[in-house]
DNA sequence: TGCCAGGCCCTCTTTAGGGCCTT
């Protein structure tokens, strides 16, 4: 376990119809933890019925079926309520640039807004860790040696997953480069450098 | 019937193309 203190953050995951919002594609599940120095404090999952039938690749890629999703509350009710939940915290997620457009669209539709800033896990961990095969979430917890059930492809399994790498990648952060409480606005930072000057913008110290 | 997105980032680059990620 991580006792170190850690940014309080919290990482979110969204299942969709598809890949685009712009093309009408909607939310149908989120899940998302709150991480509090470096422990999860609190949770939050929620199917959402986006009121239309989803296709037949989507319930086999996520397991959610239109039938789980008949008696789910809809997009509206829920994504207030998620607002609620996110208000005042930054956001972490991986491959941040899809959860933010899903996101910013259905808080768009609710006339709500909020007030955190993205960091993507994704995109540092292609810098920490380059001798990865791959940077999808499952390869980098395998890579990482990270605890899991096997479950995937669902919002709150795969918010718990990206939490515990948030963790490892903070971890690997203080044992590398003895920095024991990286800010978000340096994770966000880590995200923007090119894989060749990470490791010397983390050495460099101005940042500390 | 067939196809559909968007941002990041590398390189055989920058007057571009294509792979990686997410559902």
């Amino acid at each position: 376990m991580i006792t170190r203190p850690a940014n309080s953050v919290i990482v979110l995951d969204f299942e969709t119809t598809g890949l685009s919002p712009n093309q009408g594609d909607r939310a149908i599940e989120i899940g998302a933890v709150k991480l509090q120095n470096g422990m999860v404090v609190d949770t939050f999952q929620a199917l959402m019925n986006p009121g239309f039938k989803i296709s037949r690749f989507i319930e086999d890629y996520t397991g959610i079926s239109n039938e789980l999703l008949i008696d789910a509350a809809s997009c509206e009710t829920v994504m207030d309520r998620f607002a609620d939940f996110i208000q005042g915290s930054n956001l972490v997620a991986h491959n941040a640039s899809f959860d933010k457009r899903f996101l910013d669209a259905e808080l768009t539709l609710i006339n709500r807004e909020y007030t955190g800033e993205f960091a993507c896990s994704m995109l540092i961990a292609r810098r920490l860790y380059q001798q990865a095969p791959n940077h999808t979430l499952g390869s980098l917890v395998d890579f990482n040696k990270i605890e899991n059930d096997g479950v995937f492809h669902r919002a709150l399994a795969d918010s718990e997953m990206t939490a515990k790498l948030w963790l490892t990648i903070l971890e690997d952060i203080h044992t590398r480069y003895f920095l024991a409480n990286p800010t978000f606005k340096l994770l966000q930072q880590i995200s923007k450098k090119s894989k060749s000057n990470v490791h010397a913008f983390l050495q460099n110290g101005s940042h500390r």
